[in-house]
DNA sequence: TTCAAATTAGAGTGGACACTCAAAGAGTCA
DNA sequence: TGACTCTTTGAGTGTCCACTCTAATTTGAA
């Protein structure tokens, strides 16, 4: 793959995959419909793609990366600014953020390569969080910071997961709750 | 279906597909694997059911009902009976507890009929629960009470999610954490 | 302009899927 | 026992899936 065209093909084959699996989920995402949307026949697929499995790989790690868009904030970040950027991606990259939820939550269910990718992801995200909580309250233990850390990344998961279901769920508002309710207690 | 060898063979079909909905999800989860693993020919599984989702049906219902074991307590369960009977639930059935997960939490996805199920009993679960917390703290508005009631199971929701990705997953002491957490707000 | 490499077209393949059906077998009554 | 219904058998059906292949076309560097 050297030439514009095929790039400009890919882009259009992984943005109909995005689309895909955001609303269908994996098993609901065929080679078939990601070649209708992106206006491609199979041959043009599997000439810029080794499977189908790579397609939606590709796009599930730049999910996974989407959440967190910038690193270099490791160790100045609070607890606010954590959940806020969640929050924001959330709202800000619905396509993205549905498929986060779809698959870096939920569970990728067959691809090892993704469940792996995604068990590191959840204990780096756990790591930081924990590590702001300490920055807000020192006196707190090292394993009680990360398993209360890993209470809230799991919270806010499952407030971000309902929105799948209702789209007009008011994610912002429970996050803060959660937020509130963590603040309350240290 | 009258005969008792009927029944016997519904029953080990709605056990074979219950484990097998547990471990594989939904669409991971084959006539013929169903089938194998109840020592049945399809014949058979389209003799008592109508088609495959109408097994599945009937296991994610049976699933949802048993979140909520003993709907007799109405209006005297506090917050903490609710969660440790969720709990409890989660641990003492754990097949039946990784279905209500998978499909009730994470989505049926296709099947309207489980949507609508699933909607209705995560509707009644909050107001379970708000109206355990405005018996808690009696001054809380009810819409208050309600979204904190929501905040709450969704977060116990994505705690338990967590379970089907780490099953070695300490899911009573982070329902408990979220418990005190929600406790030092109110 | 030439030409090899990249890209596209689109029919085709084999396998897995949910589901069907006719006939044989077993259960339960009178 | 006879007769009727329920149950099981297991090969078979059509559909949809991911993926392949060859030939035609387009690209862009020399």
């Amino acid at each position: 793959m050297r030439y514009k065209a095929g790039l400009e093909t890919r882009e259009r084959i992984l943005g109909a995959t995005r689309s895909l699996v955001a609303e269908n989920g994996l098993d609901g995402t065929t080679i078939k419909a990601i070649c209708q949307l992106a206006g491609v026949l199979p041959g043009s697929f599997y000439n810029l793609f080794a499977s189908k499995e790579q397609a939606i790989v590709t796009v599930v790690r730049e999910a996974i990366d989407a959440v967190d868009p910038d690193p270099d904030h490791h160790g100045t970040d609070t607890l606010q600014d954590l959940v806020a950027a969640y929050v924001r991606f959330l709202e800000e990259s619905p396509e993205l953020s549905r498929v986060y939820i779809r698959i870096g939550v939920s569970g990728a269910g067959s691809s090892p390569e993704l469940t792996g990718r995604m068990v590191r992801h959840h204990q780096e995200r756990v790591g930081r969080f924990a590590a702001a909580m300490k920055r807000q309250s020192p006196y707190l233990s090292d394993s009680l910071a990360e398993r209360r850390a890993e209470t809230l990344v799991l919270a806010l998961n499952g407030i971000a997961l309902h929105r799948i279901i209702d789209p007009a769920f008011d994610v912002a508002w429970h996050a803060r709750a959660l937020l509130d309710d963590a603040a309350a207690v240290s």
